[in-house]
DNA sequence: CGGGGGCTTGACGCACCTCAAGACAAGTGG
DNA sequence: CCACTTGTCTTGAGGTGCGTCAAGCCCCCG
């Protein structure tokens, strides 16, 4: 559905135009809004900052994450094109925010109510729905049945294709799924091994066995 | 502040009566509603039930939570006096609910909108603050760490005294905090022979070390 | 006093983590 | 165009925190 270029391809000229998310965006064109362009890796918004703007992604993805004082990392959640993340419920944020890979991003300030705040119900409850399916995939469910939970959840938000485009790192799957990259890296060589998947680049799974993967994952 | 019964104290005339909780509640009398008692381990509402009521706890405790298919559990949270849910946006439950003690439960018909909607942006945003703070433990921390930060949880919500009071069971806390109830059990031993806990009766716990508690859960 | 469910404690096993080496892919400069 | 660098990923070997299995204890209750 989004013939994204990789994430791995950094270079200018290579990212599509914003016209080519043809996502029905939620917010009218009345509300104050910007777009702006984030670097691969770059930081959108931190813990402890002001917070008052939700953002929708045009193209790229973007990581949301918390850290323990130690540095471990969890990240909370993944955000990929027409989706929209930032809104916490309080005015300084919580959580750090940065593009995975070159990344367009709109703005809508949270202040001009009227336009805004009526999304702000469903957003929120999308937000639980994911935050609730995933408490049970880390508190219950092994590498595996992570892993194979994960992959089915992208694959699905990007249009239910075999092609599932993965622009995070290894080390990010891990941080979301509450493992190491090695447990990850060895769980996706048992799937390719078994033939549940393929992975014709690093930055791309290819489907091949849906119902397993849908059994695995329960 | 609360001074409940014991959650193992189950004979009837046993309970404070619901003008006992002081709690500001947050929907006006003219709402519908009723209330309704609970005995301990009785359902709420279960999975794939129609929904549309919002409820909440006037004294008593309740768990939330959802299943695998060969029966591992995740509590995705526990609910005490004053505190509101069963709002999952949508029209079928996704979730179990159940009593763990005796509990009284005011229900109100979420369909007369006027006054209850106003309300339900708050408590998703209430909910989905808890679940992602839930996700870090999940995801990242150690059996003792996730303790820890289960009792402090607990604690501040009783309105920061000493003595909590642990209306569930060891195995509720295990499928809160994705552990067995012999590891659960290990670590309060292990707390308890450091001096951070002390253990009156099963269901009570005294934080003798707040500091101490706080330093491990980061 | 006897029965039973929930809890604790111990011994052992395993899934995942840690540590380490090497492979691979993509960019960089000569 | 090819050595060299750098970062990411894979694979292996060994360690460990928590799970599993099992026995016994405690508290409550009939």
């Amino acid at each position: 559905m989004f013939a994204f270029a990789h994430s791995h391809i950094s270079g200018q000229g290579q990212y599509p135009h914003a016209n080519d998310a043809h996502v029905p965006l939620p917010f009218g064109a009345t509300s104050p809004q910007q777009t702006s362009f984030h670097a691969p890796g770059s930081e959108i918004y931190a813990q402890g900052e002001a917070a008052g703007n939700i953002y929708q992604v045009e193209f790229g993805a973007v990581r949301v994450y918390r850290l323990l004082s130690d540095g471990r990392r969890q990240i909370s959640a993944f955000y990929m094109s027409g989706e929209v993340f930032g809104f916490e419920g309080d005015t300084v944020h919580h959580f750090f925010a940065e593009a995975i890979t070159g990344t367009s991003i709109r703005s809508f300030r949270q202040s001009q109510l009227n336009d805004v705040s009526q999304f702000l119900l469903p957003i929120t409850l999308r937000g639980l729905t994911r935050a609730q399916e995933h408490l049970l995939v880390l508190g219950r469910q092994t590498a595996a049945e992570r892993v194979a939970a994960f992959l089915l959840d992208i694959a699905r938000r990007q249009g239910g294709l075999e092609q599932v485009d993965l622009p995070m790192s290894r080390m990010d799957i891990g941080d979301y799924l509450g493992l190491t990259i090695e447990t990850v890296s060895r769980v996706f060589s048992k799937m390719k091994e078994k033939g549940i998947i393929a992975l014709p680049t690093l930055r791309t799974a290819e489907i091949l066995k849906w119902k397993t993967l849908e059994a695995m994952s329960d």
